[in-house]
DNA sequence: TATGAATGAGGCTTCATTCAT
DNA sequence: AATGAATGAAGCCTCATTCAT
């Protein structure tokens, strides 16, 4: 009985190193550059086992996909029940933010992995479950714009207006997280982070806003000069 | 002497052919799945004779790369100097986002091109060279924002905040554009951009913004086509 | 005592019943394509266990070949029996006839397997064994042929032609009846195996011969019934 | 000029060599146990030359396929039209005979080849294109059965009944001269099969037949004992 | 100068068999 | 005794680049 139990568990953890080695891998060398033969070496396990946990390297991928939206759709979710409590209209946007940028590089290791899986269209069924864990996102923060539309705070333009535009800040956060060219550019990441989230969560706002909190408010007359 | 110059002119223009047929088939079936072979047949020439022209396939992508780049310099250049003359200071901003957003599946191919040459570090001089020319475009949009901080029009924090965030904010309007998730939502695309440029321009505004424009609120006779 | 043999009976039971899903998977999915894992599946059992009853893959596929070859061998010894007590002469050759077309599938199957086994040299000596039962099939026959020489009704060569003959003859039919190529030509397969088989009965006879007896030419009652 | 046509030469020799190369290892070797890289060695060039030439592996066995299946047919017509001047009827029986046991082991391997391709569906095209070329081999010997059957030679049944006896009769020759069971038995190959073919000429003569010719006329009371 | 045939490293996947539990 | 996870050899195919003509 516990042996069972216990071999079962000793596959399932195998699972995760073998989920845990591709993410490693991938985030070190970029979805082209990792083969099969790197995660079976990196979990030290032979190529063939990696095929009895998973049909193909797509289903790894797939699956390294559906935990990342799982754990972004349960983090939102948690933050929207607390902001709920707590009246702080901007909490989920904020959330969103936050669970996003917290890992930037992954996130945008994800998005380049789903573009190309649908691009080949590799596994069209499993990136329908995917994009319905991600409307359960959307909903969140829509609701989010409505109502603040309602309370006559916002600008009433369609609700998606608001949702996409923050989408694409957060997006372009991620990249900007990640690029090289403006890595020399930026001194203070977190401050500027901040910024942009702040930049976000106030889009559209019709008065009154509260001044971006930064830590730099402090006027710094020349900041590193591009070019 | 004539014979020369027309083998050179000849020479010349199939370069450019060849360049030509590669975008295509970039745009036509992404990064992935071009092949050097492809390029030659659309150009209808030998395989070999593109490596006449260029060293390596990387290369030729690096030239693509540089001449994106390069025309994105030179129309907003343009665009700030008729700005200037007209003493419209947002005019920098809009170009830049009229600029990137003329040809958003184009903007998006050449990140994705550059990102994966930068990855695989392949050419990093000239990935170097790519940067200097950017770094100029963001000079001239640095330019600007620091312009309207001295004018107290933008709440003072380093320059660079407000060229990253607007460059994050154009960035993932790009990939909005693209995005196969959000296309069905999203019904109306021009206004939607235009409302996300509008954000863009005012981000950081102190007080009294302009409430952004939309073709949802009012006509606007000819506003900046998007693709 | 009893527990030993109740365990034995099961054990025995089991090896039946991997040889009957090989058998059923072979049938179903052709030589190539069955795995060993599909007849544990099927057997519901585990793979390892498998490995308990048989050294390899191929000693199944030699035992299957071997109770195909016995259960012919006997069938043939039964016909060949009553037909001696009744007088009828041809009945062996029929007998073997239609023991061979009574499922052509299997036949055909076996043909491949056999080929196959050969050809990649496993299991000459098993190979061996198969052979000497085919060759008391065979000498059954012989000995009709023989016997119907000596009677002046068949013309006078080696009696391993006629053996020979016949057995290409039921050979081709098996195929025949597989074949997709025919299948939209051959209207009435039952009638056309009768032609077949008459005419194997009736290869060599010297004269006034019965002409083939066809279910198009007189009405036959209850015909043999093939597949 | 004539350096491209030698060139062109050069490219379809080469193509020539893979194909024969192919066939002999699968000869030698049987259908399975043959790989890409055995012919490309034994063709001396690389692997992936073989691919400049042919898309997959199952496109060389499909060309071996056709280009066996039209020298067939081209043999039959010819065979047909010179019987056809003499007045000799069976003659195209004869030619498809002696066609197909030509090279008896080629035939076999040629019918496996087809069964594979069939069975895993790949290039159902090509198999159609297969199946046109030999029907129009089949008519050929359609027609010479219905003459016969017109002029009262041969018994009336439909007229596939003859096509697929006879097909059925040279099917099983071809494997019996390949079968190793056999071998030990058959001390006159060649007379054998003269009485195979006389066998498969005189199917359902109705009267007057001539008899067998075989070398073998001599009665030899005992030939090899089965068993 | 232009060509395209040739190359071969490298990637993904399958499956019979072994062996620790 | 039964299991099934693990193995790794082996197979097919792609494609950037080279080089002889």
């Amino acid at each position: 009985m516990d042996k069972a139990k216990e071999k079962v568990q000793r596959f399932r953890a195998r699972e995760q190193r073998i989920l845990d080695a591709a993410l490693e891998l991938l985030l070190e060398h970029g979805e082209e550059k990792v083969t099969v033969e790197q995660i079976a070496e990196r979990v030290d396990i032979g190529k063939g086992t990696i095929y009895k946990h998973f049909i193909s390297k797509t289903e790894i991928y797939m699956r390294l996909l559906m935990d990342y939206e799982r754990s972004l759709a349960e983090r939102l979710k948690v933050a929207v029940e607390n902001a709920e409590e707590k009246g702080d209209i901007t909490a989920p946007a904020r959330a969103y933010f936050e669970s996003r940028m917290a890992d930037p590089g992954k996130d945008r290791l994800f998005q380049r992995l789903e573009e190309k899986i649908i691009t080949l269209n590799l596994a069209p069924e499993m990136i329908s479950e995917l994009h319905a864990i991600r409307n359960s996102n959307a909903s969140a923060l829509n609701r989010v714009f409505e109502r603040r539309m309602e309370q006559g705070m916002l600008k009433k333009v369609p609700a998606y207006y608001y949702y996409s535009t923050y989408w694409a800040l957060v997006q372009g956060a991620v990249e900007l997280y990640h690029s090289k060219s403006f890595a020399d550019v930026i001194e203070d990441r977190e401050g500027l982070m901040e910024f942009i989230m702040d930049v976000g969560v106030h889009i559209g706002d019709i008065s009154s806003r509260k001044p971006p909190a930064s830590s730099h408010t402090t006027g710094q007359a020349a900041g590193p000069s591009f070019g």
